[in-house]
DNA sequence: CATGTGCTAACTATAGTATGTAGAACCAAA
DNA sequence: TTTGGTTCTACATACTATAGTTAGCACATG
C-alpha cells in the first residue's frame, strides 16, 4: 500500500506518545501544533513534513532516527 | 534555525548520491519524482514530506532511519 | 460534569510537478 | 586555441494538489 508509511510512523507516534502518558492535546502543544492534527498524523490522514516530524521528535524527547526504527 | 533539519537532510542526500555516482536526473528517475525536485530538496528549499523522504531513501538503497543519523 | 479522541468540513499556505533559461565543466575535432 | 556538443546543476516562475491549521459536533469514559 502507498500510505504504508505513513500509518507505520503513525502507530509509532501513538506508542510513543501513550509510553510517556501523553495526551493527543498535550503532545499538540509540546510540539507547537493543533490538537486535531496529532490524531490525523495517528490516524495515517496526512503526509506528515519533515519540520512537524522534527517538531514531534522533539516533542517526544527522541531522535528522528528513533522514529524510524523497523520501519 | 528554523530550517536547519532542511539543510541537513538536502546534504545528506547530496552526500549518498554522489557517493553513488548519481546526477540528480539519475536518482529523480529512481526515485520517481521530477528532476528539478531533487536539486531543490538538496537546496533546502522545499519541505519534503514523509512519503517522498520514503522515495528518495528507497532509490539510494537505504533506510530512512539512515539518512537521519547524526542529524 | 470534565477529559480524550474521532471525524467532518472549510480555508490558506505551501509542497509537488513541470518548463525554460543560463552557466559551468568536460571533451573532441578542426 | 577555438568551436561545438554534451552533461549537470542552479534558478525563475507558474500551476495544482494537498499539507497545515482551525472550529464544531459526536461519543465515549471517569
Amino acid at each position: 500500500m502507498k500510505r504504508e508509511i505513513l500509518i507505520k510512523f503513525g502507530e509509532k507516534v501513538r506508542q510513543e506518545r501513550l509510553k510517556q502518558n501523553l495526551s493527543q492535546e498535550e503532545l499538540a502543544a509540546r510540539a507547537g501544533v493543533h490538537r486535531t492534527y496529532i490524531g490525523m498524523i495517528e490516524r495515517a490522514e496526512k503526509n506528515i513534513t519533515l519540520e512537524n516530524i522534527k517538531k514531534i521528535a522533539r516533542a517526544l524527547n527522541l531522535q528522528i532516527e528513533h522514529l524510524f526504527k523497523d520501519l
